[in-house]
DNA sequence: AGCACGCCGACT
DNA sequence: GTCGGCGTGCTC
């Protein structure tokens, strides 16, 4: 008597489960890999379901010859039932199919395993005391830390001492013989964090990132399998789907960071995977940082006791915040051909940084971009220099005498004269980290400026040897992007100068807001822990903008509470879930009218029978055209998530897959391109 | 997504 | 004549 399984294969039909036959020389049970035949080719696959009779595969054994499981991966690799749990949930709430969920995020397996890098802990004693801010968080975390799922949020200005916090809570954890999954957003960070942690825990402790690689995860999934001791995992997004047993507490530092959420392939936010991951294997998860997701404070602030504020620096005040009003300036220059050559620094701030470096301190100066101009244009035609490929603009790297895109990896040398008309005089528009570095440079002669920002700063050693030269005081001022607002501690910093903040708020996002307060209260966090005078200058032209004060007098729950009328009113998260989807096609006319009618159809179902639900666009995406691919997208929003999920499962069931047009649905997005 | 089939233009 | 471009269709 034959019997049947049901398969989650790699392969892109909007459900993604194949019916098999059962072999007959091996077992395969629920969560096993297995390789099928698909077509003419095999096909990577995990069995979700087996045992079936003959019965209740009757319409697939009628439609199609049902082939037999051709092959069974290493039973070490097999997934358990609530990693495969994990998976299901994720192609439900994503709409992305379940196998591709699974092969996509599961770490790759390579034959060969090589030997596993991993930091034995020292379990030293801990150093001090918690302070009574942290002692409340912990012992009330802690005592519900054994009860099962249940989530906490710490929210703890920069230098609050969150970290102490964490580490009490592992320790503890670790004792009671159950592993701890911590996760953070970005490589950088694991350097510091994992000799912190393994000097005063004792157990081992497994750093999880980009750089580790496919050998090594694979010997990292076999020591999490065969070992039975407690151990430590901390690593960034994608370490949600190691297989760690017995887990009994999962942390989420710095919850707002962007870099949880992965935006090619299965767009998952790893935040929201690790909680669910904490309910699944029954254990507490804590979420921290010093500024909040909107959504996340809304949602942990409304429960008192799962939601702790820190409001004190553990050693050292905070930093004075003052607003340089640049608009005297802007209207000083307009109308003059010849630049003022400190621009874009403001004389006032200028001042400050002369007045820090003479007391022998070191300089932050934030920018939000790169190169040293944001595009060229010609004087005389007004012609702009475009990427061919995305149709934006081109940015000049003055050092590298180039024109470079930001979206594509086309660049060409800088020209000498305008293609179009022929005049040699080119206008910078704009600027970014180059520029600044060589304005301070020139008005700040004897002292060593450079950069720390992506250009200069390639990989984790070239960052700790430009960390340690600034630590070393061989270089006076950093003059940074965001890599400088991300988690470093600069000991003698005491002043930051902020630019190019007016770009941030302007920009067109609901979140545009919640990213300055993030990004400047980040920054703020970096200056001013050793030393009463410290201050940040924010040059904007819109001094007036409630988010400075708010940030000015440390009242972030005004700003949550503010930002969150906004959103209400809007109807934005979290007072509604978002979704969009994406098209992509060659043809740019064809991609249109079938977007439009989708949307049509959308629009039908929606005042019919998901009145909740709002539709936005159709509508070209920020970036049209990139590779010769047009991308339009259709965004959907509303309060009731059931509902949202129910139109994307009409549209998933009812679209007429093309050729030509593909399409990508991203739940939660981030950003919507 | 792969992979094969099949139809057109442009090469030795 | 055949190589290779990519449009089309199918996969338990």
């Amino acid at each position: 008597m034959k019997t049947y399984c049901k398969v989650a294969v790699k392969y892109p039909g909007p459900e993604g489960i194949l019916t098999y036959e059962c072999p007959t020389d091996f077992e395969v049970k629920r969560g096993d890999l297995v390789e099928v035949p698909l077509g003419r080719r095999k096909a990577a696959g995990c069995v979700v379901a087996t045992g079936l009779g003959q019965d209740s595969v009757k319409e697939e054994l009628e439609k199609y010859k049902l082939k037999p499981v051709s092959s069974k991966e290493n039973e070490l690799f097999s997934l358990s039932e609530n990693e495969l749990k994990l998976y299901e949930w994720m192609s439900r709430y994503y709409h992305y199919n379940l196998g591709m969920t699974i092969i996509e995020c599961m770490p790759k397996i390579l034959k060969r395993p090589r030997a596993v890098e991993f930091v034995e802990g020292l379990g030293e004693e801990l150093p001090h005391e918690l302070n009574p801010e942290q002692s409340l968080s912990f012992e009330s975390i802690y005592s519900n830390v054994s009860g099962g799922f249940e989530r906490f949020y710490i929210h703890g200005v920069t230098g609050s001492g969150k970290t102490s916090i964490y580490l009490k809570l592992m320790k503890k954890v670790l004792e009671s013989g159950k592993s701890v999954l911590f996760l953070l957003p970005e490589i950088n960070l694991t350097p510091q964090f994992t000799q912190t942690f393994a000097k005063y825990l004792s157990c081992k402790v497994f750093p999880y990132h980009s750089g580790v690689g496919d050998s090594e995860k694979n010997a990292i999934w076999k020591e999490l399998k065969e070992n039975k001791s407690p151990v430590l995992v901390m690593g960034v997004r994608s370490s949600v789907f190691l297989p760690i047993e017995d887990l009994g507490l999962v942390i989420v530092d710095e919850e707002h960071d962007q870099s949880f959420k992965q935006s090619d392939r299965c767009p998952y936010n790893g935040r929201d995977v690790a909680i669910k991951k904490a309910q699944l294997a029954n254990a507490p998860v804590v979420l921290g940082s010093a500024t909040p997701t909107v959504e996340n404070y809304h949602s942990y602030s409304s429960k008192s006791e799962n939601y702790f504020s820190l409001k004190k620096r553990a050693a050292g005040g905070f930093p004075e915040v003052e607003l340089i009003d640049c608009r005297e300036e802007k209207r000083l220059n307009r109308g003059s051909f010849k630049e003022n050559e400190l621009w874009p620094i403001h004389s006032k701030s200028l001042l400050a940084i002369k007045d820090k470096l003479a007391k022998g301190e070191q300089v932050l100066v934030f920018v939000n971009r790169l190169g040293f101009a944001n595009y060229l244009q010609c004087r005389s035609c007004g012609f702009k220099f475009e990427d061919p490929n995305t149709n934006t603009p081109l940015r000049y790297f003055k050092g590298k005498n180039i024109l470079k895109s930001a979206h594509s990896d086309y660049e060409i040398p800088t020209p000498d004269v305008c293609p179009e008309c022929g005049n040699m005089s080119l206008l910078q528009q704009g600027f970014g980290t180059e520029k600044i570095q060589e304005v301070l440079q020139k008005h700040l002669e004897g002292y060593n400026i450079e950069r720390f920002d992506r250009d200069e700063i390639k990989n984790v050693k070239q960052l700790e040897d430009k960390l340690t030269r600034f630590h070393n005081k061989e270089i006076d001022v950093f003059v940074g992007t965001q890599m400088l607002s991300k988690g470093h501690n600069f000991e003698k910093v005491n002043l930051v100068l902020v630019l190019g903040v007016d770009s941030i708020m302007n920009f067109p996002d609901f979140r545009a807001i919640e990213k300055a307060y993030q990004l400047i209260t980040q920054i703020n966090g970096r200056a001013g822990r050793y030393s009463p005078d410290a201050k940040v200058l924010i040059q904007t032209l819109t001094p007036g903008n409630k988010v400075f004060d708010y940030i000015k007098d440390h009242s972030f729950s005004e700003f949550y509470e503010d930002e969150l009328m906004i959103r209400e009113i809007s109807k934005f998260p979290p007072f509604a879930k978002m979704a969009a989807i994406y098209f992509n096609s060659r043809f740019r006319s064809k991609l249109a009218d079938n977007v439009v009618s989708v949307a049509a159809t959308l629009k039908d179902v929606i005042a019919k029978n998901h009145l909740e639900v709002d539709i936005l666009g159709p509508s070209p995406a920020m970036i049209e055209k990139r590779l010769n691919q047009y991308t339009w997208y259709i965004a959907l929003k509303s309060h009731d998530i059931n509902h949202l999920h129910k139109v994307l499962s009409f549209f998933e069931r009812s679209y007429n897959r093309s050729n030509s047009i593909s399409y990508k649905i991203d739940v939660d997005p981030y950003q919507i391109y």
